[in-house]
Order: structure tokens, then sequence, then C-alpha cells
DNA sequence: TTGTAAGCGTTATCAC
DNA sequence: GTGATAACGCTTACAA
């Protein structure tokens, strides 16, 4: 019956209008709903764009209206699990919103995603989601000034700017670590941290550093080790934590990525996981469990952040006049074997489950 | 110093010509290089623009001129690492190209494939990138006709349609899975196949199939077992299978996820891997080799598949009578822990590397 | 070499 | 209630 776009030329208001008689404005009234109209004319308004299988044309719509129902999305790296992982809880939000999503890439590099926020802007998008690598709040507002289309922040944010910003309890999450660690027996402690141009790479590290102090812990020169946010990078700073001595007993890594380095580290210099290193981890990859040791780590549903970002996204561009949201998303400290007593720590003792934040 | 789109209203083509003293018109060519014109008048549009910072509306330009550079990307779970990493490289290589990419997701849903091919045919995208999830030839023809822009398939493809087709040597993996096994002297091997409603998924079955009679060996009931591509699925699969008597000696998982969750069997039913069961896969995730044991699989580079399958859109975008491109990509065998000679099969013995295809 | 004018497919502002 | 008509911002015959 219907749509036969099959042809040749696409079907335009003008020929539905024609079919039904009336001008094209009437016709257009008639699609959208607006207005006052005779119920018989809508009708076979209606009627001759379904027998024409009429599909509006977004892109004249959106010259005319200036709204383009289209939403940007720019990530540091989309094929990192945890980006992709919110791409799909943001997009699955938005289309059910009615919009599209513009996904941009900035491959870590801030002049990527300045270029990547500009050119969101000249197509003139509703709407951006945005994680940043290390913009600065001047650059930022530079970009994506005032009038410009709400931007909501999340994972790598920007503190006070943009309509929202959506944030694990980082912070919290590693309270939860170092508490883990501690209560087994642990005070040489090592981070492994990731980029500090992230503010969540920040925030990690300061939260280790709060964490520690609060229990009158040392960070002995060179625990901290700064890290960008591969494999390789932990892999090779868990190396050279290996060499130390004295050793550090366990390894906070800051990232999934962080800690598969890690652990890989601890392989190569057949170092035993847990006996000889306990090691933690801020998230927990999917495959967690099926690693060995099995990793102990904070989890969290990133399609969650990205539920959120996009939910608060949406009532920006709705009205934007709400006010700007704050979100901190909690996370899950789950047990596994990669963590044990410290040694010559003496007592046995496996630390129960313990949640950050309110759940959920 | 340039571009200050701040203010209020954007700077449009009539007012770059306004400053320079020409017509609309001019100014469109002065700024295309189209068409001769004095130089010193392509000079004074020139600085207009730059002056003024414009920005073409890429909005009224694609209405203009019915071409978005914009690529549509359907794939059936963009939270697969899989698909993250074919988006990435495909992205990368049709920015370059100065195209912007829209993504669908399909959730492996037919229906909602089909809208989402729909939507982006309605949003007149330039060309479409599409991972199939059981699309007929004729709905997908129907859906994408000839008159519609070009769409390459890839990994979920049709057969003989669309404009390129890119695969991974599925036929070719399995024989080299197969091989592997088949010289550690194992001979009852069970496979778990992916939803038969993709064609990798129906590949690497009739892969199986065929390098087993290959070898005259025999496929009993019940060592066949159809998941769809759900870890959760291969960990059922797997428990079934080791509950078989007698119990195959290998089992091929078609996925990584597929062989997580047989691992994931293996563990819960108490069952030592490779001793009394040897486990490959077809993807060869990238924490393969820190999993207990290590995986032994098939090694390829998604991002690789991206790139390709976006360079033949790109040809095909840009003239649409260049012949359509079939690409086989191939895949590597990583032997790692997870396979070893069959229980009772005497000798020793580790399989070399082996390539597939013609390497790289 | 440059300008005029039409048109891409809508929506919005008026009159009627 | 409905219909002209003018935008939206650009490209492209066709004239000059």
């Amino acid at each position: 019956m219907a749509s036969s776009r099959s042809v040749n030329r696409r079907v335009t208001l003008a020929d539905v209008a024609r079919r039904a008689g009336v001008s094209s404005s009437t016709a257009s009234r008639a699609l959208n709903g607006v207005g006052e109209l005779a119920p018989e004319t809508r009708g076979s308004v209606l009627r001759a764009a379904l027998e024409l299988g009429f599909q509006p044309s977004p892109l004249a719509r959106s010259l005319r209206t200036r709204t383009t129902y289209t939403a940007g999305f720019v990530v540091p790296d989309i094929s990192s699990p945890f980006y992709a992982g919110v791409l799909k809880g943001a997009q699955l939000t938005l289309e059910e919103a009615g919009y599209r999503v513009l996904l941009m890439d900035s491959e870590r590099d801030r002049e990527v995603e300045l270029a990547a926020l500009e050119t969101l802007l000249t197509h003139q998008v509703d709407g951006i989601l945005l994680s940043t690598t290390g913009l600065t709040a001047e650059r930022f507002e530079e970009a994506v000034g005032a009038s410009d289309p709400p931007c909501v922040l999340f994972d790598g944010v920007l503190y006070g700017v943009g309509a929202g910003c959506i944030t694990l309890d980082n912070r919290g999450g590693m309270e939860a670590l170092v508490e883990h660690l501690a209560e087994n027996g642990h005070s040489r402690i090592a981070v492994l941290a990731g980029a500090l141009a992230e503010s969540s790479a920040i925030e990690r590290l300061e939260g280790f550093r709060c964490a520690m102090g609060r229990r009158g812990l040392e960070v002995p020169e060179g625990f901290e080790r700064v890290c960008d946010w591969t494999q390789a990078s932990g892999r090779a700073a868990g190396v050279e934590l290996l060499r130390d001595s004295p050793r550090p007993t366990a390894v906070v890594a800051t990232s999934d990525d962080l800690a598969l380095g890690c652990l890989a580290a601890c392989r190569e210099q057949g170092v035993v996981v847990p006996e000889e290193l306990s090691l933690v981890s801020f998230d927990d990859p999917y495959f967690g469990e099926l690693l060995e040791p099995p990793l102990t780590a904070l989890s969290y549903q990133p399609r969650e952040i990205g539920r959120i970002a996009a939910s608060a996204l949406i009532e920006q561009m709705r009205s934007p006049d709400v006010p700007r949201r704050e979100v901190r998303v909690p996370v899950t400290l789950i047990v596994r074997g990669s963590s044990g007593r410290a040694p010559g720590a003496g007592g046995a003792g496996e630390a129960g489950r313990k949640v950050s934040g309110s759940g959920r």
C-alpha cells in the first residue's frame, strides 16, 4: 500500500497539497497538527500524504526552523568499551526523543576536539554531549558560548560550565578501593593514574591521596605513576613499580586498561597475584571474572551514564532555562580474587561487598 | 582573530558578498573555486569571508545540491567491541574524505534495522555502511533500491547486492581452527554457532562442517549448538555440552563472547581447560592473553574492516559507476594455552602459527 | 567576468 | 479556516 519513494523524484509537500486540493500551507498545518482547521480538510491531507508515502524533508525543515533534531556526541575514543557503552545509552534515549546522533571522535587530542565542536556548531546541532580531553573552561566557553546549543559534559568534565555534568563517584570509589586494601592489612599501596588532562583522572588520583591520608598512610616517592589511559602504559608503569624496593604490596589501577597492563606486567615478572601483590581496578571490565585471577574492581553501567546525560540534554534542548544538572553516578565494589591479605600481615578475612553512593 | 559567530545572527553568504561588494553568486563561485573570475574579485571575497568568519551552512547547501556529505552507519550493537572498532576505522576514513557519520543501532532487530535505513534515506545520506541482522535480499532491495545511495555491506552481508561487500575469511578461519585441533588429536569437536540470521554465523558454521568433513570427522547429534551472540547464551550451551556423554574433547566458539561463555561454563562445572577440554575462538579479544588459560583464537583488526568498507563506500559515492567491491579480510590463528592435545591422544606437539589468506 | 533570478522543500506571517 | 507570499542560505542556469 503506502510508501514507494522508489521511482524517481521524492514526494514533496506540494504534491500532497495538490492531491488533497489544498494549499501547501494548509497541508503543512494538517501534518503538523498546528492551528485550527476543518476536520475533513485535515483528513484528506493525511490521506493524501499516506497514499503518496510522503516523507517531509528534514533538510528543508531544519533550514526553515533552525532546529535539526540532531545531537552531537564527542568522546576521546569510541572504540573504548566505556565510551561505546555510554554512546549506546545516550543513543537509545536520544532516538526515543526523536533526535539523531552525530558522532565525533576527538582521539584524545585537544585540537581535534575543538575542531569537532566547531563542526557540530556549523551543522547546527541542537545539543552536544561531550567528554573532554583537557579543554580549559575558557576555551570551552569560547567554542561553545552562551548563545550556542546546550552542552552536557560527562566523565571528562569541566566544573560549573555547560548545561550539565555527569560524573562517576570517583572519590568515593577510590575511597572504597583503598579501604578494602587497608582492611586487608596493606599499607604500601601504589596507584596507576590516568592522563591528568582529564577530570576523572585527577579526581581519582586526589581520591586516592585523600583515602590514604585519612588512614595516615604514606605514599612514597614513585608510588604515584601517571600513565596515559592505555594498557601498554599500564604495563610499563607496572614493570617499574615491581622493580622498586621495597615493592608495594598493592596497586590501585584507575582504569580497566591500566589494571590489565599491570596484570600483564606481573605475569612477565613472575609476580603472583594476589599473594605477592594485590591488584584492584576502578572499572570492572565485562570479562573481569574470567581473568586470572578474577579482578577486584569498581562496577557501574556506562550505559546508565549515557542515559542520564542524554536525558539531561533533552531537557535542556526542550527548554533552555531549566537549571543545569549535576549528577554523580555511584559505583560498587566487587571483591574478587586479585586482592588479598598483605604479605606478612597475618590473619585471613575477605572484605565484604560495599556500595558507594546511594546505590540504584 | 577571525571567527566570531559569537554575537547573534550567523553570518551568511550575502553578508560576505555585500562586504566584498559583489553579488552572492560571485561570492559563491569565489569560495567554491568554480568558474572563471578575476583574481582580485576572488581575493576580496576570500578576505571578506575570513574577516567575517564565514561558515557556509551545510543545511542550505545540502538542500540545494541534494548531497549531504553524510554517511549512515548501521550495526547490530555498537557497544560490541567488534562493531565499535569497525566504526572507528570507518569514521576516521570518512572524516578524512569530508564525510560525517550518522550512527544507527539496529539492536539486532530486523524491523529496527529497516526503520534505521528508512531514516537514513529520509535524511538523504550520501551512502550507507551496513552490517545486517538477517535482512533478506528482497527486503534490502526494497528499502535501499537501485536509485538510492550506495550501500556497502560488511560482516553481516547479503551476497550480490549493494555496492560492495566486506567480510572476514570465515571459512578459512574455521578451517584453521579445526586443523589446529585435528593436528592435536581431537576428533570429537563441538561448535558454538552464532545467530544464523547473520551471514557470518552461517559461513562459520558451514566452514566448520566442511573442515570436519574434509578430515572425515563426524559431528554427532547435539555437537552443533546454535546460540545468539551473547556470552550468556554461550555459557548455557557450554553447560549442556559438558553434560553430554561422551563429552567433546574440544569446542570451537564462533565468537569471543561465545568462547567467554563457554569458559565460564567450564569454570562452573570444574572442567579444566585445556586438559579436559580444548577451547578455541573465532575472535581474539584484546585481553585474550590475560585470560586463564590464555585463549587460542583467530585474530584480525576490526578497524581495518571499517577502513576498507569506508574506502569502498567513498569510491562509490564519488562515482556511482565503479564496480562493486568484494573483499575478504584474512584472519590469523594465534595459538595460546586454551587448546592442547586431546585426552588420550598421546604425544605432545603444539601446532605452530598459521596464517590464513594473504596475511598482512 | 559578473549579476539576476529561480529554486531546493519547508514553515511562518499575513491577509482574506 | 485557508491561501498567497516571503523567508531559511545556498547553488546554478541564463543573461548581460
